[in-house]
DNA sequence: GTCGCTGCAAAGTCTTTGCAGAGAG
DNA sequence: CTCTCTGCAAAGACTTTGCAGCGAC
């Protein structure tokens, strides 16, 4: 499930995130705790788009010393998406989800019988969404798009 | 923005959608009352997206004799949403917004700092789209994509 | 040391639910 | 008549905020 990446690599764009973070901080007065490093450095670990809650509680299981509170979590997700260092998401379901934005971009294509999910980018695609955000007036910052259909896996099973 | 519909053509489209949603209501042994009438006349003439809120005030400032609760709005929007016939969008901004499901395909560009939404549809995007399914091996059966951005009059405010 | 940060709990929002009377079928 | 709906208010779920002690700088 988590993509495996080079543990240089990882380290460095890490090392980078965090420090862009600090500049950040230190531009606005701000400090660095250790609970604003962990919740960058959750969301940077985790491949999956978290809630608050679900990031306090991930925070919870690998920090438990810190006891970090949810109200922590709630306030450093806000101030890292005014900067602009995360982004939130909210598909149908409840509450928003937040994912930084520094990873790499993709879409997903969902398997509506198995779950199975693949990831793609289309250049065509990513061109057409700059050109319509400019005709609409708006600065594109991100997209999200989710195909849903029938695997080939799932297709040979129904012909059985 | 919004496309400007014959008088006439909008009545018979409104009645089809008002049948639908009583032959909806039959086949499950609900009730047509005035305050699920109105509430998807308002869905209907309102070419934005409301929220259960602004929909609520909708109705209150045109039908000020019924007096509608902002509950009966919400499970109203529930049943229409479980129902297919309306669906709910959830993007950054708090709150769910609502719009009827029968009108055409078409997809979202959402401001960020504002919320704002405005549809869009394009021809290129949603042919790469059966492309990009096809190549993966999937049966495409539906998409959703939402562009996220800075619209313009949020662009002109930072500027200031 | 100073001043921002944190956890806690209380206060806000937004949404759902229980109830008794009203109303559609 | 029956059984669902509705408005109201209370309860829930999710977020934000006030405060006093803690900790980064």
């Amino acid at each position: 499930m988590s993509a495996h990446t080079d543990f240089t690599e990882r380290t460095v764009e890490y090392n980078k995130l965090l420090s862009d973070f600090k500049q950040l901080l230190r531009d606005n007065g701000l400090k660095f705790t250790i609970q604003r490093e962990v919740i960058l450095e959750m969301l940077y670990s985790s491949d999956e788009h978290l809630t608050p809650e679900s990031l306090h509680h991930l925070i919870q299981e690998k920090h438990p010393d810190l006891n970090t509170g949810i109200a922590t979590v709630y306030r450093t997700l806000s101030l890292l998406e005014d900067s602009d260092m995360v982004t939130s998401l909210s598909f149908g379901a409840q509450g928003k989800k937040y994912e930084l934005g520094a990873k790499d971009h993709h879409d997903h294509i969902i398997c509506t019988k198995c779950g199975a999910i693949s990831e793609f980018v289309d250049d065509e695609i990513e061109s057409r969404q700059k050109k319509i955000a400019e005709e609409l007036g708006f600065i594109i910052q991100e997209h999200s798009m989710q195909i849903y259909g029938i695997c080939q896996p799932c297709q040979t099973k129904m012909k059985k």
